[in-house]
DNA sequence: AACAGGTGCGCG
DNA sequence: AAAGCGCGCACCTGTT
């Protein structure tokens, strides 16, 4: 069953119940409250929530204690309709001329004109764009793997807002422990310039006096550092950490120390901690299909940048425990599920994949990890070249699915994931950039194979990392459902999925219940492999950590 | 004072 | 010859 739902005004709402086919089937109904509405639809059935974006409607729910099981995210389905029906500006090709832009004919088809701040004009509009999106995806080449990547986008929605609002469990006494320990007191709060801790004052004034310099150098301006860097005779091509590792000098390791301890207080330091820990727990904020390739972004608080370190902070509530799951090697066996290369899937059908490939080139693993990298990243530089061309010749068809999606994105066109994620087409700029002149006299830009290269190895790791992305979605929604479904004789609090990294998972959850949850990991990454690859050799294993402290894991 | 762009580094 | 994919955030620098 469907229910279009909108909210407002106050705690009140309407609701409408859909056919399958998105049909309205009865009159808009207002109620008065409408989280005890959806409460009670909840208990009764399964409906799918029909509404304008999980990111709008949901929190409100969450934060009376309801939740809901299937949702459509007209928001969400509809940026990934967008991004398939995109079209590109017809290429300039004959005049040298970017052609004007022309919006893709889905350009404004999935979206709310209606800034919606009345709750009929809203239902309405949802009503009608869910209409129309079942109707674009039963349309679609494949329909239904689009409709399963719109259901998982969906529940992406729902499980994110519920992340958000469990959070993460952070011991903020355990930071701040950390902090001092590495940095020295905070400094006070005063104002004018900020103070830097003791540690990093300490490091400034022995870096100055290292390079024999009489004014002191600020380690974070990378103009200042190179000019005393010269100064004492060492020529950089930048600061980085990378470069100056190279580099054999007393004030290196000074240097080192400083980037890193700067890093920690800038980014996760006490400020940080104020700003987005609370009540013992960090609540980010994700974006849903944020990153193209359909990974998840996040707002504020660096969600998906924590450091390791910070991991030792991450601490199960006493009588809970983390189960931390990681899908072990994804994109490579995501690679050899999409390719359809025998010897490839079988060397991904269990254990490592880097030991499997490195005994079929011949070469030891280390090698053999960077033949996949580069396959699956473009990379091409001088070790990877000969270890590249065994794995050429070893997995054809693997090699062949990633240079085929490569070759299509130098020449301007898009590339889809398994499920149907569309990467997003080339810019006009690109497109002028790399257009061939007519005229044979024109200079071609210099540029201009960099950027189809460039553009080439985009659309050649997109292939791969966004189906590893559809796989990870799909893995998420189906041990989200695992977790609430479960039967539950004596009334324990349920399981809570707590973070989400690209390939890795954790989920709080009483002591109780780990093996339940660990079981249920294993569950949803199966059913994630069937779902979106069908019948394959390759196996998609998840390592399981159930650790007292994040830090413990793996 | 505010902004944009570059640099650098954290994560996968 | 140059050369690996995707992000978010903080700081510096030059500009308005």
């Amino acid at each position: 069953m469907r229910i279009a739902l909108a909210p407002g005004p106050g705690s009140a709402g309407l609701l409408r119940r859909l056919r399958d086919d998105g049909t309205p089937d009865g009159p808009a109904e207002q109620v008065s409250d409408l989280t005890a509405a959806v409460a009670a639809a909840e208990a009764v059935g399964q409906v799918r929530w029909v509404w304008r974006a999980g990111r709008l409607c949901y929190p409100q729910l969450l934060r009376s204690g309801v939740r809901v099981r299937r949702c459509h995210d007209t928001e969400l389905v509809g940026s990934l309709l967008r991004a398939r029906d995109a079209t590109p500006e017809a290429p300039g090709a004959a005049s040298g001329q970017g052609a004007p832009a022309v919006a893709g004919a889905g350009q404004a088809q999935f979206e709310f004109d209606s800034g919606a701040a009345d709750p009929a004009g809203e239902l309405a509009a949802v009503v009608e764009l869910h209409a129309r999106q079942l109707a674009s995806i039963q349309a679609d080449a494949q329909p239904a793997r689009l409709a399963l990547l719109a259901a998982a986008e969906s529940a992406g929605g729902l499980a994110a807002a519920e992340m958000s609002a469990a959070g993460l469990p952070w011991r903020a006494d355990i930071h701040d422990r950390l902090l001092t320990g590495l940095l020295g007191e905070r400094p006070p709060m005063i104002s004018g310039p900020p103070l830097r801790p003791a540690r990093l004052t300490e490091l400034t004034a022995q870096i100055s006096a290292a390079l024999g310099v009489a004014r002191p150098v600020n380690p974070d301006s990378p103009v200042q550092l190179r000019q005393a860097l010269a100064a004492g005779g060492v020529r950089v091509s930048s600061t980085r950490s990378a470069v100056l590792r190279q580099v054999d000098h007393p004030v290196i390791p000074l240097l080192l120390e400083y980037k890193e301890l700067a890093r920690l207080y800038a980014a996760n330091g006490w400020s940080w901690l104020d700003a987005w820990v609370s009540g013992g727990r960090f609540r980010p904020e994700y974006v849903v299909g944020g990153v193209v390739s359909g990974r998840w972004a996040s707002r504020g608080g660096g969600a998906l940048q924590i450091p390791k370190v910070l991991r030792q902070a991450v601490v199960a509530d006493p009588g809970w425990v983390l189960v931390v799951a990681d899908a072990a090697q994804l994109e490579p066996r995501v690679l050899a599920a999409l390719a359809g290369d025998r010897s490839f899937a079988r060397a991904a059908a269990e254990g490592d994949v880097y030991a499997a490939v490195a005994s079929a080139i011949g070469g030891d693993r280390a090698t053999a990890k960077v033949a996949l990298l580069s396959a699956m990243y473009g990379g091409s530089g001088g070790d990877s070249r000969q270890s590249l061309a065994l794995f050429r010749r070893r997995f054809p068809d693997a090699a062949a699915y990633v240079e085929h999606a490569a070759r299509a994105g130098q020449e301007g066109r898009v590339v889809r994931s398994v499920l149907g994620r569309t990467c997003p087409p080339p810019s006009a700029a690109w497109r002028e950039l790399t257009s061939d002149s007519a005229d044979p006299d024109q200079e071609r830009d210099p540029g201009a194979g960099a950027a189809a290269r460039a553009r080439g190895r985009f659309t050649r790791n997109f292939v791969v990392q966004a189906s590893a992305a559809d796989w990870a979605l799909v893995m998420l929604a189906a041990l989200r459902s695992l977790l609430t479904a479960a039967p539950r004789s004596v009334p324990v609090p349920l399981p809570e999925l707590v973070f989400f990294l690209h390939d890795e998972v954790i989920v709080h959850c009483p002591t109780s219940q780990q093996d339940r949850v660990v079981a249920a990991v294993q569950a949803a990454a199966a059913e994630a492999t069937r779902l979106v690859f069908g019948a394959t050799e390759v196996s998609f294993p998840m390592t399981t950590a159930v650790v007292g402290c994040y830090a413990d894991a793996k």
